[in-house]
DNA sequence: TTTACTTATTTCCATGATGGATATATGTCA
DNA sequence: TGACATATATCCATCATGGAAATAAGTAAA
């Protein structure tokens, strides 16, 4: 290869064949708030490797899609699902994560009110939401169980949903992510049973409601809810977040 | 290509070669704070693209090591620098963001006691500590500062530059990444320059050293610094984090 | 040796956030 | 109409924090 001059024949001349590279792939944790624990989407693999284990919703980028988009467009294609929270997580890159091949896969988690993944389950008998269990020992090991028991999942899938859960319980409580695991409005008994199946603790329901109101995220809507036979709870919606606007 | 009936047999079928794959490389944002300012340390790129410029520290990701040994192996032969504190920030993978090819980066970042810059600064006159002054808008935007004035970064290494900053403005307060970029013994002084430099805020001295003193992070020495002229601060040592152990 | 000086360290108090118990309000349903 | 169950509000003790002020402990000059 000569040294050109100048960058533009730098460039002309560059040959990106040079050396091996890895694939690069989206590894998508749709996550949710189900039945008062965290649950997360999981496929069936219908190939080899791992074929008829369970993993993450993913696939590769190819060479004219951002990475976002790439996130995006797989949280359509392979879960049905659109307009989630969508969050860079962390990337993955040990040398022999993936039999085939050296697979770097860059993982996003994806927030979404439960409700939301009924469409999913119902186009693709593939899927399954899985509920994830707070291990017994206060450790930070998780379960994840879909129908019949437990569910291993393949290649580190198993970290990447551990790591999932670990931001997600990180920024519940200075971030307004939560809302994102609930439909437009909601009581606040709702958006404090989804900080509880995500902390994994019980709150203080006098405090919690405090400190929600007076973070200036909630908007009430003067509604109620309908449907209990008891006193109904106002329903409010998410203002977002009034401290950037 | 066959449809083999079991996992082996796919494998040694598989084409790793069947799509194009993007070039994988790290790039480690540096940090310190020195004089009171956070500061990064910057290469001049020898070659095109953007020869001359400045640019984080980074190289690609070989097809046989694990991401984190990469951002090791950087930290070691391009910045002549080891032992750092090592933390993966973010990956960036805009279809454009290198004009030779598709190159998606993860960025780590890596902290360091100031005094440790000076053999890397040193060995290689092609580095720069460069001083990171905030904004005089509120905003979040980072001007880096050379020898002889602002440096603009190429790539879209200020924007990586500027998500380190703000994960590390978030992280100070709960983490104990502080004590990174502190000597082994150092005054509680030094510890709330240090948090000072990073929030661009001034804090309360004796409410800072409450807050420290019980977090059980610190371990006193007994020992005083010298060379003041007037009442010597007690040495302080970082007591690695008693709650996880 | 003593005193001025400068910063470290401690003490003290006011304030605001939080945990938690308790009281009150307001729906549904028998 | 009243029992019931939960929402919502009120109240108080406790703790973390901001900040002023007092005290301690070195150095250096008188």
């Amino acid at each position: 290869m000569t040294m050109p001059g100048n960058e533009a024949a730098f460039l002309a001349d560059y040959d990106p064949q040079a050396y091996d590279r890895p694939s690069v792939a989206v590894d998508l944790v749709l996550m949710s708030v189900v039945d008062g624990a965290p649950a997360a989407l999981l496929a069936q693999r219908a190939e080899h490797p791992h074929a008829g284990q369970w993993v993450l919703p993913g696939g590769f980028v190819p060479m004219n899609e951002d990475l976002d988009a790439a996130a995006r467009r797989i949280l359509s294609d392979k879960a049905h699902l659109d307009g989630a929270y969508i969050e860079q997580l962390y990337t993955f890159g040990a040398v022999d994560r993936d039999p085939r091949m050296r697979v770097i896969s860059v993982a996003y988690f994806a927030l979404l009110p439960a409700d939301r993944f009924a469409a999913a389950l119902e186009a693709d008998p593939a899927l399954t939401l899985a509920r994830i269990a707070f291990a017994p020992s206060g450790e930070d090991r998780l379960q994840a169980r879909g129908r019949q028991g437990v569910l291993p999942l393949a290649f580190d899938h198993a970290e990447i949903l551990s790591v999932a859960m670990t931001r997600l319980r990180g920024k519940i409580d200075y971030s307004d992510i939560a809302f994102a695991l609930l439909p437009e409005r909601f009581t606040l008994r709702a958006l404090q049973d989804v900080h509880e199946a995500i902390l994994g603790v019980s709150l203080n329901k006098p405090a919690f409601r405090r400190r929600m109101l007076d973070r200036g995220w909630l908007q009430p809507t003067g509604e109620r809810e309908t449907g209990a036979s008891f006193r109904p709870a106002e329903l409010f919606r998410h203002r977002p977040s009034p401290v950037t606007s």
